[in-house]
DNA sequence: AAGAAAATGATTTACGTACCTCAGAATTTT
DNA sequence: AAAATTCTGAGGTACGTAAATCATTTTCTT
């Protein structure tokens, strides 16, 4: 049988109470009988029991998402998900609320944040642009005690609780291993194409993708990386103008979104077929991939990281540590052969 | 608030013996009153709480994993999570015993599976190999009320609950995909060396592969699928007989286990270079993947595998249906870039 | 040493469900 | 109509923890 609180207020020689205000953190105990009951803690192996705890603490969580707005189909996708978690809510004592902001508008998503009153929010998770005020804004949380996590984007230098997305360095160098062997026998330029380098995943992959590129694929040199600002209009402006510019671009690598524009701007070119690895499954990029335009895809699961943002969050707010090997976000590589 | 037993009972007008009768599906309850209980619970949107329900039936669900003994690595990989999920036993009301049975041996497999008593199994998950009398033992687990699951190879003929592992097919297809596309440029033959073709993950795998070849990369050849029965010395006696016969192969797909022979093979040869896809990440494709003989990993994470079954299991046990979206294994591809 | 403050104990209620017993009501059988 | 049977109600205890109250002891202040 595993030991309960009760084996353990015996075992320390102390009352129910004392074990519970150790257990919880509450004051009023002394250091000795502390000491005492973390001693029987480990003496007997004891773990506390999750269900009876949140049976008995009946506590709902108020959880805040914070993402943009606009048509960008991926963060629509991600909308979705977190709508989906809002039906599970009831089964996981959680009450989300989901607020948006502008794409990229870095005030908005700090006014957001300001905004929020700690009393009545448990966590919160954020889609972050990687600026000072943002930062100023998750810090601020924090050190009021509630718990941040990064959502699909990170924001490095905060003291966010955990970043739930992929390791966008490795999506980057992963993107250059499959561009370089994509068009190993023709030297030229790959053009790279983000959104925004306010964006810590797109700084992520684009230094990955150089990193590769430089070190392991010397016949081709990298052309950008150009700001697309995660929109299909300007995209297809600046690779339009990029590939007119420069006729020895063999490859495209968009890491950002936006992919329509991109799209566009190839299937109406001619002359000899460039290898393209682009991000995120979506209408645009699956049509792509099915018919040539894309070679790859790299997607990431955005359901998953959504829950996963929830349960660290949760954890956090009950002051656990979330399992850390659980909680890796994997990359999906998606060719047009076995797309889902 | 989420509606109660106690909300049911009020509305459906009985007491709470009747509501946990028919909830528990325990007998003694009229048709008519059964009606009026299900009503209530769809009027009211009742779902169980399960913390509440787990903790009331202090049950402890005991579980078995069988796998195959023997060295190979992905096997050992699985064996330690299977290990880890043992210690983290307690918490997930689990008791798992690990069984182990010899490589391949169909009826060491289904020897075992007999060998199960349904009163004290709650759930089964195994390594299968897709032989009638696996398929006979595991259907009879699933007769007599003990749910079954698949693990990283599964049994599409069988009554199993779920098949916890990869797409295996899609994986076939992925590695066609990646190696039609490093081989570009030079035709030729595509070496596919298989573990065994009674795994139903090597056949799945050898098929998709073949699939996308056969339709995309027409200047590429398939040769094989060889067997190397998932073991090094076999997989370097093959594959060197068929290097040495062909002098026209620019590639290999290694589905299945042994790579360690392969590599060994491909290390000491000289000549043009061969594009190699293979799976699982091990020390020793590690190591391949670095020193630049594997050009790509096709891996599937075995603690992912192993927690997944778990969850299913307990599910089941609890005769809920799993939530698909979640269950679903993806594939890691590696390259030397990014290897984790 | 008296008083205040801090620490601890003892005890209770609650969470939502499972499961048990026993009595009594409703229904069917004889 | 009586007996047998089948349903149903009422009420309880239990699971392991959280959280509260209030009494008591220990420790610290002055």
């Amino acid at each position: 049988m595993r030991p309960t609180v009760h084996d353990i207020a015996a075992t320390a020689g102390v009352s129910l109470a004392t074990v519970d205000r150790v257990l919880n953190g509450r004051s009023g105990v002394r250091q000795k009988t502390i000491d005492r009951v973390e001693q029987a803690v480990r003496a007997l192996g004891y773990v506390r029991d999750m269900t009876a705890a949140n049976l008995a603490r009946r506590r709902v969580y108020p959880l805040v998402f914070v993402l943009p707005d606009g048509p960008n189909s991926f963060m629509r996708n991600l909308e979705h998900e977190v709508r989906q978690a809002m039906t599970r809510s009831p089964h996981e004592r959680t009450a989300i609320k989901l607020m948006t902001t502008r794409p990229l508008d870095a005030e908005a998503i700090a006014r957001t944040l300001d905004g929020l009153d700690p009393k009545d929010v448990a966590g919160v998770a954020l889609v972050a642009v990687d600026t000072a005020c943002v930062v100023a804004a998750v810090d601020r949380l924090v050190s009021l005690g509630v718990p941040v996590v990064t959502l699909v984007s990170d924001l490095p230098g905060s003291r966010r609780a955990h970043f739930c997305g992929i390791d966008n360095v490795a999506a980057g160098r992963t993107a250059a291993g499959l561009m370089g062997r994509f068009a190993r026998s023709t030297p030229g330029k790959v053009l790279v194409v983000a959104g925004s380098m306010r964006l810590s995943d797109h700084m992520g992959r684009a230094s990955g993708f150089a990193d590769v590129m430089a070190r392991e694929f010397p016949h081709l040199s990298i052309l950008g990386p150009l700001e697309g600002r995660d929109d299909a209009l300007a995209v297809r402006r600046v690779v339009g103008a990029a590939l007119a510019a420069n006729s020895d671009i063999v490859g495209i690598y968009s890491l950002g979104a936006g992919n329509r524009g991109l799209v566009e701007v190839i299937s109406a070119r001619t002359g000899p077929r460039l290898s393209v690895v682009a991000h995120e499954v979506t209408d645009y990029s699956r049509k792509a991939l099915a018919e040539g335009h894309f070679d790859a895809v790299i997607n990431q699961d955005c359901g998953h990281e959504v829950r996963s943002a929830i349960r660290v969050l949760l954890a956090r707010a009950d002051g656990l540590d979330p399992v850390k090997a659980q909680e890796r976000i994997r990359i999906d590589i998606f060719l047009r052969d076995n797309l889902p």
